[in-house]
DNA sequence: CGCGATCCATAGATAGCATTGATGGATGTT
DNA sequence: AACATCCATCAATGCTATCTATGGATCGCG
């Protein structure tokens, strides 16, 4: 039985065309390698390599074999790398940042799905705004960021993240009135929430002509709704915040024109680690059930 | 880097289902296959078996490396195989019998070409009747036997050698007269050749009602014809011994309905060594140019 | 042409791996 | 409960892998 290590030297001599080189590539003495070359030759019974010169050269069936165990190593490396994947996907362990409203709805639902179809593996989740989450995905803190953007904003990847899109969500006006609209709202009192959500607040009321009066700030969608309630402001928030808590005490009125795409992001080059990949399913598939 | 005695001891734990049977059949001893098993899953860092009463099971990972592993086995076994056939191509030796017209005409046709195409194959070549070539053969002192048989003759398969056509050839008539034919000799003294010639040569005299009378044998080309020339009687030739020789002082008429069918035979399973595989490739072509 | 650089093969030393027989622990069958 | 079967582990021994050192051959340059 030939060896794989005795197979991988020929093909990398054979690519390189030099003892020496070969040796200095797979990080080996240059006798080890000559050593392989002979042992590969006594267990052939075949001569594969020839003195020429200062060199050597392959014989034909030294080309031959070479080609061959190019081909071998590079199925034992795909074997390698499949045998990880699979592990990955049994035992592999996936962080998570993700919004309050999409770790409210999207994210349980995908994590029924994965612990369905992968029971062994974890997740880790993160209550994180999308800027913060970004940073995270950036500094390696996380593997998947779950975020939101203008559905109309420009495709910005110039932060290096790789997107992924999820799904899309409204944005409702919350206050005490029916059939409300922000043009009636010129002069209350405004409830800002994070920064991305700040900004489509800013943008939706542009849009009608005046700038918000933020008088409160809270993130948090029981806080403001409560607060809606009891007449200290009014706010927006997104659909799935809805989804996950709805006061009795307040109307939801969708604001037209001002909707948010929901993404899934990552860092790194491609391909996706079949863990991190499976969860990127789920996301897109529990948001497309809701 | 994996080692392919591991795969290939995985594999056959796999297919055994049990360490003992793969020992045995790998011809090791049971440790040696369980110390293999666990080196391979240190390699991988992966588990690959667990214990189930008093035998193992794969797991999911071990069954997808081992199926992996069968393939890359087979994989190295096929390159070792092909290195072979290519050696064979480059310095093989064939031995080959054949009889006297066959060997003076396809042989060094064929052989000219097979130095074109394998200059370091060798060709031993032997004249032999066609039952001496078979029973080399079957002894093994040749590999290859090319012989003829009566072209109608049934399709023989009991003597265990495999046949492959290689030409067709007329017989002829020999003697002192132009456009002669066997009528013309119910009483001539006839030259026998070889017991397969004598076969033929009484095969066709009955077709035309009578038994020739042998005076003389001789299964040589040249002589016959000088006999024959001499008018010390007559014989039939096949068109392949003209080919090589001809006495001016000799007519040929084409007996009708005696033809023979040239073959190449070899012994034992398919496929041919490429060495036999090239030889009888070559006597095709050559009988086909002729 | 002489010298130094380059390249590969070989030798010897050492560490690691492969294989065996022996043994122990767990499981299954009677 | 006793015995058989199966696998894992241990210890001893031989084989392989890898290195540094060395030698021989070739190449390129002054």
């Amino acid at each position: 039985m030939l060896s794989l290590v005795h197979l991988k030297v020929l093909a990398a001599v054979s690519r390189h065309g030099s003892v020496t080189e070969a040796a200095r590539q797979l990080h080996y003495s240059q006798p080890s390698v000559s050593h392989h070359l002979a042992r590969l030759e006594a267990a052939t019974g075949v001569k594969l390599v020839q003195r020429v010169g200062r060199g050597i050269r392959l014989t034909p069936e030294g080309v031959l074999l070479a080609n061959r165990a190019a081909e071998i190593v590079g199925r034992v490396d795909a074997a390698s790398t499949e045998l990880a994947a699979h592990v990955d996907l049994r035992a592999g362990r996936v962080r998570l940042a993700a919004n309050a409203s999409a770790l409210s709805t999207i994210v349980p639902k995908a994590t029924a799905a994965l612990a369905r179809a992968h029971p062994g593996l974890q997740l880790s989740l993160f209550d994180r705004h999308p800027d913060d989450s970004a940073r995270m995905l950036r500094h390696g803190e996380i593997d998947v960021a779950l975020a939101f953007r203008p559905k109309d904003s420009v495709n910005d990847e110039e932060d290096g993240l790789r997107r992924v899109h999820v799904g899309e969500d409204s944005i409702y006006l919350i206050s005490t009135r029916p059939d409300d609209s922000l043009a009636n709202h010129r002069d209350s009192a405004w409830i800002g929430g994070c920064e991305r959500c700040l900004a489509e607040l800013n943008a939706a009321c542009g849009r009608v002509g005046f700038v918000p009066r933020i008088a409160s700030h809270s993130d948090d969608m029981v806080v403001v709704q409560a607060l809606v309630a009891a007449g200290a402001g009014v706010t927006t928030l997104p659909g799935l915040a809805l989804r996950a808590h709805r006061h009795p005490g307040v109307h939801a009125a969708e604001i037209v024109g001002s909707r948010r795409e929901i993404y899934a992001a990552t860092y790194g080059d491609p391909p996706d680690p079949p863990a991190v990949a499976a969860v990127l399913d789920a996301l897109s598939t529990a948001a497309a059930t809701l």
